[in-house]
RNA sequence: GAUCCCGUAGCUCAGUUGGAUAGAGCGACUGCCUCCUAAGCAGUAGGCCAGAGGUUCGAAUCCUCUCGGGAUCACCA
């Protein structure tokens, strides 16, 4: 548990208390928050309560701490409570609290940091959701991590998550698809060679499809008109795509809950149900849009269409629901498809897209919003670009030139773990630099390798411990963490006893992020405490003429352990034993 | 022309939904292995938080504008 909760609970009830008792009703006590401070020296949390209540009473906030003080010296925990700058109520915690948490840390092992938070609600991450023309790349592989990350988050602090992926398999793409594939087929028949024109996809990870498609039907499609061939060539040419999809997938450990069709999605004209919803409100009608200013594309003509009005709700301007060949646009079935997960799972809806589709973002919130009668709203994360380097130096990919590399070599390259732990090292919102000289280094500028490195320390110790002490399993329910008192170590505690504050932190804020700097971050002050003992006997863990002071030490150790096995299971990644 | 994102140390980036003296790593310089993995650690130096206004007890953080960099812009997905 956030063990800030437990002093916010308490302070919450002791004023709810006082201000009953003074006849006041009612005061708004949300603002409110129980924190670590800045400064650590300046305490373990700190409330921001007097400065609030200050605004609230009209009076004096330093008069008001005074009596915050009085309150949270109360609670057993505490060593002392002092006053700071404007108002700022700072507490310190008595060292067997931070004993406690160590004990509760070694009970709920990997398990700590979770949390109740989302009471079991339902929440819909869609991520991933490539086009199934093609192999993935680098930049879905970023999206595809920072989601399935964010499920697990979201998962941690107790959330009934489903992870979905939303297959393109009806539109312009796939008939594109299918006509590569019909090529591929007619080659795997002797019809070559083969040119691919321009505007279908030439990649070579079509030429087993083709062959598949030979086996399948023989001549049955040669010479035939395409009306004849599409539909069976598309349908089979989408499932080779995802097959090979998932399995790019696989290999970054990613598994979704749901994949859900567009096709079907239109064939069970779910379509018409949502655009009958905006009807009904009077949010449709038959207009032309102008031209953006500043740049109008060479086959503009103004046309009439059916139109949302979106910029009812925020967008800028009104959208196209159907094409001028009379079919629905991706728009319009997008409205479908979110309206059809809104009845799924109600209205928590997350979207992991690539940055290239910020423009589309208003539209599909405005959309939303309509469509669900204000009650669900979709939160969009969107992805910067992944740049690939080599010692610093860009990798310049083309078709053209056949220089092309998929996540899948990417994967090969460097593993599993090094792909997921980078991927999300930086904000979502910052483009990422991916040099693959420098993700496999062994030096701790490279977290992949530093993150693991301090987990296989501590490893490392408990091995070393069961030798020196002679004891197989080492029982360290009893130890007395009350005996860490060099600040080396405190701060290594307090690290520790973060973890589920940032966990929720990362959730709310929708920020993968946090999981690997935390993680970096607590593995750097267990490395320097390593190597104080390195320096001065007197601080290594294991002390064969003072086991209190080694059992406390290696509860310590364990501990870390833990957190950390905790966080690299939220990023996917392996806990190595040894490097 | 419009929308969205970014701008923090020489470089790459954190900065806890507005808090106290802005932090890491790299690079540079100085140290630490007879000792649980030196694949590591300790220290020094380096800042007008792009700029200008505003909001308030308080701003790197929120608002407006300007400048610089990126992405996107009817019918594609």
């Amino acid at each position: 548990m956030n063990f800030y909760r437990i002093f916010h609970d308490f302070l919450l009830t002791k004023l709810k208390d006082l201000s009953s008792s003074k006849g006041l009703e009612n005061v708004d006590f949300s603002k409110i928050t129980v924190e670590p401070p800045k400064d650590p020296k300046h305490g373990d949390f700190s409330t921001n309560a007097a400065l609030v209540l200050s605004k609230i009473f009209q009076n004096n906030p330093r008069h008001i701490a005074a009596e915050i003080q009085k309150i949270i010296e109360i609670h057993p925990s505490i060593e002392k409570v002092e006053i700071a700058g404007p108002g700022f109520v700072n507490a310190t915690l008595k060292m067997s609290f931070w004993n406690d948490q160590l004990h509760t840390i070694l009970k709920e092992k990997e398990h700590y940091g979770d949390s109740a938070m989302g009471h079991g609600q339902k929440i819909n991450i869609e991520y991933v959701s490539v086009n199934p023309t093609g192999p993935m790349h680098a930049g879905h592989g970023r999206g595809a991590v920072v989601g399935d990350v964010l499920a697990n988050i979201y998962k941690k602090v107790g959330y009934n998550v489903t992870r979905e992926y939303y297959i393109n398999d009806e539109g312009g793409q796939a008939n594109i698809l299918a006509r590569s594939t019909y090529l591929r087929y007619l080659e795997a028949l002797g019809h070559g060679p083969i040119k691919i024109p321009e505007g279908l996809y030439p990649g070579s990870y079509l030429i087993s499809v083709g062959q598949a498609l030979s086996v399948k039907y023989g001549d049955k499609f040669v010479g035939k008109p395409e009306s004849d061939w599409l539909s069976p060539i598309k349908k089979f040419s989408v499932e080779a795509m995802m097959k090979l999809i998932r399995s790019d997938l696989k290999k970054i450990g990613i598994y979704h809950d749901i994949f859900t069709s567009e096709r079907k999605l239109v064939d069970n004209k779910k379509v018409e149900k949502a655009i009958n919803v905006l009807e009904k409100q009077g949010l449709l009608y038959e207009g032309v849009l102008n031209p953006p200013k500043g740049m109008i594309p060479e086959d503009w003509e103004p046309r009439p269409q059916l139109l949302f009005k979106s910029t009812k709700f925020g967008d800028d301007i009104d959208r196209s629901l159907k094409k001028s060949d009379g079919s629905w646009t991706y728009f319009a079935k997008d409205i479908a498809y979110h309206f059809d997960k809104y009845t799924r799972f109600g209205p928590n809806l997350i979207n992991v897209w690539g940055a290239d589709h910020g423009g589309y973002v208003k539209r599909l919130q405005s959309a939303v919003k309509a469509v669900t009668g204000g009650k669900a709203h979709v939160d969009v994360i969107l992805c910067q670009m992944v740049n690939l380097l080599d010692k610093g130096k860009p990798i310049r990919m083309s078709k053209r030139s056949g220089i092309f590399i998929t996540l899948e070599d990417i994967v090969k390259k460097v593993g599993k773990d090094v792909v997921r732990l980078i991927m999300i090292s930086r904000k979502n919102d910052a483009s990422l630099d991916f040099d693959f000289a420098k993700v496999l280094e062994t030096s701790h500028e490279n977290p992949v390798f530093y993150i693991q490195y301090a987990h296989a320390r501590c490893y490392s110790v408990g091995r070393q411990a069961q030798e020196t002490l002679k004891e197989p399993s080492i029982d360290l329910s009893q130890a007395n963490g009350t005996l860490l008192i060099d600040s080396s170590e405190i701060d290594l505690i307090k690290k520790l006893t973060q973890w589920p504050r940032l966990v929720e932190q990362s959730a709310i804020h929708e920020e993968p992020h946090r999981i690997m700097y935390y993680l970096y971050e607590l593995s750097s002050i267990f490395h320097s405490l390593w190597n104080k003992g390195k320096e001065n006997t007197h601080f290594r863990f294991i002390q064969e003429n003072d086991l209190p002071n080694t059992y406390a030490r290696l509860l310590l150790v364990k501990a870390t352990k833990y957190v950390l096995r905790s966080g690299l299971s939220v990023c996917g990644v392996a806990a190595k034993n040894e490097m």
